[in-house]
DNA sequence: CGTACCCGATGTGTT
């Protein structure tokens, strides 16, 4: 077999790059293959290449996004026969391409690894003739496969399912010798490694020392306004992009918001902008991640540091794909190490939680959305808790997706004190990065395990060239913005959209804004201060169309004497607006858990409100109901609704403080 | 206070 001339033939090239031909050479002579080079070297081409000699080869895949694009590639550019089985694909659809599958037709089918639990697949696979197993982005196993995604970890029983000496191949950037070993356990045998050189000479990396939001901010700002081309800002939470992304459209830079809080379209949109060129920046968290495929990406800039230095080398590799100049800035501040020490605390639920699982299904066998709803868990948490009781074999799960306890087993928590560890020890090591006295590359290659590293020559350490900072001037300029977070109150009513505009004036944590409600409320019980008032209907004026609102309505309590009505009330006078209390409560609910999922709250919720009088139509066009804490929006909406139905055209909606944890778990 | 996939329950609107 000549390889040379398939790679011409089918793909054009008349040259393999290093190490390309060895790998290839290698998973077909029935070698376990971990294949690691930085991004764009040309990963895809080996395993595209085991598809066209070999035939059907089963290709793990994290994305549907990165499924789509890589069939697309495949099938396009070089004419590979190429499928995929996802959810959004209707069963037929779904069952069409495993007929065609089992025919051996595509040369590369793309899956999840969460496909292995699918009643269809589990049905067609050990019918499928399969040619050679790939694992692409491998490093999600050690990512993901501990908590997040833990099918990550059940690839090992697809594996070994094969024939012996049927290739099987693992890609990825990045593979320090812990996520090594947990890729090796999945491939279930010996490993060869081919580790190339993840030294990237056109990305100039630097560290920017700073202290709060405050600071951060105008960085931001000042290095947009200096650095050419478009790039991408990450932020450790959704509420940071919100802030920045506002903060910079203020000041006249287009740069959005991208999280997974945002529908699919949504995001498929603002990528298409991104690449087009038409933003100067995307603001993102981690969501802003392997689907970004732009070649001329001109910096990177973190406005909290990631998790590790696996993150981190992910996150600015997508800069300067094309070899021209690029910039990576850190924007380092220690305390940011809090809400990932919190990320790290919560990728497990606490102990007491896999005792209460397990004690549930000694009784009945359950689907894991009946357990959501029996404990009252995420899916995240249970799912993780699943997995684990499986792997520990204290639980099993039947063809029909029912899990039951296996017997009287204990729960070994040993190994996720470990990993807990683990961790932490890698949170270290990204936040020395911004202290190393070295070569900033070198530090990175090191912790990634990278054999080989020569000092870069253009980080600041190399260069000794530090950012120039900004003027006192620009502070003066930019200094004083204060956020007030929106409300997304898009819940619909008879296809329209209960509010217009929500607003919040600050997030309830880490505020002043916060602190007063939160005394009031729970502490004192006296009346909200009278600066709130104030500041309200300073940002009420200027943020909502204040002319067009009528009235201000209070949301309603069972409690006599209550604080938002009492504000509401001083707040309509401050503001010259009509006080209207035209919702009233008309049953108790239940007080309220810590977290409750969206839909229980709905249902608790549920007609709880009701018209006070029913003027409301005749009297007001336009409303803006007020709250104190904004959490779920669901209070808001069941309110909106009444008066919604009632013919009140105009809603708007004002919270004094929003939380920042997410209110559809 | 963050990441995804999958699947089936629930709600809304149309014929």
């Amino acid at each position: 077999m000549d390889l040379e001339v398939i790679l011409h033939s089918t793909f054009g090239f008349s040259t393999f790059r290093d190490g390309q031909k060895e790998a290839i050479e290698a998973a077909l002579q029935g070698e376990r293959v971990l294949l690691i080079q930085p991004t764009g070297w040309g990963k895809s081409l080996v395993y595209q290449m085991i598809a066209v000699i070999r035939g059907l080869t089963l290709v793990f895949s994290p994305l549907r996004a990165l499924m789509r694009d890589q069939v697309r590639q495949a099938s396009r550019r070089y004419n590979i026969q190429a499928d995929t089985v996802n959810c959004d694909m209707e069963k037929a659809e779904q069952i069409e391409v495993l007929e065609r599958a089992k025919k051996g037709e595509p040369q590369l089918l793309f899956v999840a690894p969460e496909r292995l639990e699918n009643e269809i697949w589990t049905q067609y696979v050990q019918h499928l003739p399969i040619q050679a197993l790939v694992i692409d982005e491998a490093h999600c196993i050690s990512v993901w496969g501990h908590d997040f995604r833990p099918h990550y970890r059940r690839i090992v029983n697809v594996v070994q399912l094969l024939p012996p000496r049927v290739p099987v191949l693992a890609v990825t950037a990045t593979a320090p010798l812990r996520v090594q070993q947990d890729i090796q356990k999945q491939m279930g045998g010996e490993l060869r490694v081919i580790r190339g050189m993840l030294h990237r000479p056109n990305l100039e990396l630097r560290v920017q020392p700073v202290s709060g939001e405050h600071e951060k901010r105008l960085w931001v700002l000042h290095l947009l306004q200096n650095f050419p081309g478009t790039g991408l800002i990450y932020c450790a939470t959704r509420s940071n992009t919100e802030m920045i992304s506002e903060f910079l459209a203020q000041a006249g830079i287009d740069a959005p918001y991208y999280h997974a809080g945002l529908d699919e379209e949504r995001r498929r949109s603002l990528e298409k902008a991104f690449m087009e060129n038409r933003l100067k920046a995307l603001v993102g968290t981690n969501a802003l991640g392997m689907g970004i495929d732009k070649e001329d990406v001109r910096f990177v800039i973190h406005t909290e540091f990631p998790a590790s230095v696996l993150h981190y080398y992910q996150e600015i590799g997508r800069a300067g794909r094309d070899g021209k100049q690029a910039h990576a800035v850190l924007l380092f501040d220690p305390e940011d190490r809090c809400i990932q020490e919190y990320f790290i605390r919560t990728s497990r639920p606490p102990q007491e939680d896999y005792e209460n699982l397990l004690h549930l299904l000694c009784n009945t066998a359950l689907r894991e959305k009946e357990i959501i709803l029996a404990l009252d868990y995420t899916q995240n948490q249970v799912r993780t808790m699943l997995h684990d009781l499986l792997d520990q074999d204290l639980v099993v799960r039947d063809s029909e997706g029912y899990y039951r306890a296996k017997g009287s087993g204990t729960v070994d928590f040993s190994q996720y004190a470990f990993l807990y560890e683990a961790k932490c020890q890698e949170l270290e090591t990204m936040m020395a990065y911004a202290k190393a006295r070295e070569c900033r590359m070198v530090y990175l290659r090191r912790h990634l395990d990278d054999p080989s590293a020569e000092p870069c020559g253009i980080c600041d350490f190399c260069s000794g060239l530090q950012l120039p900072s900004f003027s006192p001037d620009f502070q003066k300029q930019w200094g004083d913005f204060i956020f007030h977070p929106p409300l997304d109150c898009d819940a619909q009513y008879k296809k329209q959209p209960i509010f217009r505009q929500g607003l919040a004036l600050a997030y309830f944590s880490g505020t002043d804004v916060g602190q007063a409600v939160h005394q009031s409320k729970y502490e004192t019980g006296e009346p909200f201060p009278e600066w709130l008032v104030e500041k309200s209907a300073e940002v009420i004026s200027k943020e909502l169309p204040l002319e067009t609102i009528q009235a201000l309505t209070p949301v309603p309590s069972t409690k006599s004497g209550d604080l938002v009505t009492d504000f509401t009330k001083r707040l309509a006078r401050r503001l010259g607006k009509a006080y209207a209390p035209l919702v009233k409560k008309v049953r108790q609910t239940e007080p309220q858990k810590k977290f409750v999922s969206k839909i229980q709250k709905r249902h608790n919720l549920k007609d709880a409100f009701a018209l006070e009088s029913s003027l409301a139509s005749f009297l007001f066009r336009s409303l803006l109901i007020v709250d104190d804490v904004f959490d779920s929006g669901v209070t808001l909406e069941e309110v909106g609704k009444v008066l919604k139905k009632e013919g009140v055209v105009e809603l708007y909606a004002f919270c004094l403080t929003r939380t920042q944890h997410r209110g559809d778990v």
